[in-house]
DNA sequence: CGTCTATTTGAATGTACTCAAAAGCGGTGG
DNA sequence: CCACCGCTTTTGAGTACATTCAAATAGACG
C-alpha cells in the first residue's frame, strides 16, 4: 500500500465520504512526499511552519527549551496525525517549538495556502479537518485537567490507559517529559506501581 | 443596543463578513435568549451539554470535583466567549463538568442539531467557527505548554500578562484554582510579586 | 567489546500543600 | 449607621511530593 492509499483509507474513515479519483488527484498533485531521519528536525524554533505533514510511518516529539536548558515535550506525535505548531502554521509567526523526528518519518506534507486553495474544495477533507479539530480539541482539554488537577502517579495511569502505544514507542525519558516530570520522578512512580 | 446586536458584531468581526438582514432573522429566530443568576448552574456533571451559549454578559466557570472534594476550574469564561464542555455537546455524552455562573449571565444559546441544520449554511458563522476553533487550539496549547513546564510564579505572571482581565472579575480563590494552586499558595506569590 | 545513552537508586533540597487560625471585606438587618 | 455574619484572603507551622545532583546499573548500537 502507498503512502497515499494510506492517507485516503485515514480520510475516508474519519470523514465518512468515499473520494473519487478526481479527489485522489488533487491530493497526490498537492500532498509532498517527505522523508526524515530519526533526529532530524521537521521544525526549529525560530522559524515559521510553512508545512503541516500527515505521518504515515514514524514518530515525533514538539518540545520548547526553556532558559535553563530543559527540553519540555508538549506533544508526542504517531502515524495518522497531522504534524505541525498549529500556531506558527496558521498565524504564519516564528515557532517557539521543535519539532524533532524521534523514528524514522514518512510525511505527506502541504502548506496552509495550498490547503484553501486545492483541498478545501473536497467535501471529505473539510469534514475530516472539523472531526480532527473537535478531537484535538478534546484531547487537549482532558489533558489540561489532568495537567492540572492530578497527581504525578493519576498522569501517568492515565497515560497506560488511555495512550498505552505511547510506552512501546517512546522512551521513558520521554514520557517523562511529556508528563511534566523528571525521569527519575518517573521512574519512582513506575517501581511503585509494580507493587500495586 | 440589544443582545443581538452584540453577536452580530462579534460574527461579523471574526469572519469579516458582513450579515444580511436575512442572515440576521436565521440567528434570531434560532439563538435563545436565556438568563441565568450568580451562582445557578448552565451545566451540571453527569448532564447532557445540550446548548452552547454566547455569553452577551456576564462570566462563568467550568469546573471539576474530585474525589477528596475539591474543585479544580478548568475554564474561565466571560463576554464573547461561547459557554460549554464541548466534549459532551459534540459527542451528547454526560459531561464531568459543572458550569456555574460566577455573575448574572446573559445567553443566546443553541443545540448542535440547529446549528448544523440552520446555521451552517451561512458562510459568516462558518468562518467565525473556524476562527473559533483556531484560537481555542491555540489558547489551549499554550496552556498546557505552561501547565507543564511553567513554575507556579510564572504561570501566575503569564495570567497577568495575557489576562489581566480576570483578576478584574474574578476573586483570586478562583484563579488560584484556575492556575492549578491552592488559595494560599497564590496569596504567598503575589506577596512576594510586591517585593521585584 | 567498548561507548554512549537511558534508567534506576540514594540523599539532600525545595516547592507547594494541608491544616489551623487570624485578618480583611462586603452585605444585611437591626 | 453600625454590628454582625459569612466568605475571601493572608499568615504561620508542619508535611508531602517532586526535584536536583551524583553515582551506579542496564541496554542499545556500532
Amino acid at each position: 500500500m502507498s503512502n497515499f492509499d494510506v492517507f485516503f483509507d485515514y480520510i475516508q474513515k474519519l470523514s465518512g465520504i468515499m473520494l473519487s479519483e478526481d479527489d485522489k488527484r488533487v491530493f497526490t498533485a498537492h500532498l509532498k512526499p517527505k522523508k526524515l531521519r530519526k533526529r532530524q528536525y521537521f521544525l526549529q524554533e525560530g522559524d515559521v511552519c510553512k508545512y503541516t505533514g500527515f505521518i504515515v510511518k514514524g514518530s515525533a516529539r514538539t518540545f520548547r527549551v526553556d532558559e535553563k536548558g530543559h527540553e519540555h515535550i508538549l506533544k508526542l506525535s504517531l502515524e495518522d496525525w497531522w504534524l505541525a505548531d498549529f500556531e506558527s502554521y496558521y498565524h504564519l509567526t516564528p515557532s517557539r517549538y521543535n519539532i524533532e523526528a524521534l523514528e524514522d518519518l514518512e510525511l505527506l506534507q502541504i502548506t496552509n495556502a495550498q490547503v484553501e486553495e486545492f483541498l478545501s474544495p473536497i467535501p471529505a477533507f473539510v469534514a475530516m479537518q472539523e472531526v480532527i479539530k473537535q478531537n484535538y480539541a478534546i484531547a487537549n482539554q482532558n489533558r489540561l485537567q489532568a495537567a492540572i488537577s492530578y497527581t504525578a502517579e493519576e498522569r501517568y495511569d492515565d497515560l497506560v490507559t488511555n495512550y498505552p502505544q505511547f510506552l512501546q514507542r517512546f522512551p521513558l525519558n520521554m514520557i517523562a517529559s511529556y508528563l511534566g516530570l523528571s525521569p527519575e520522578t518517573l521512574s519512582r512512580i513506575r517501581k511503585n506501581a509494580l507493587k500495586s
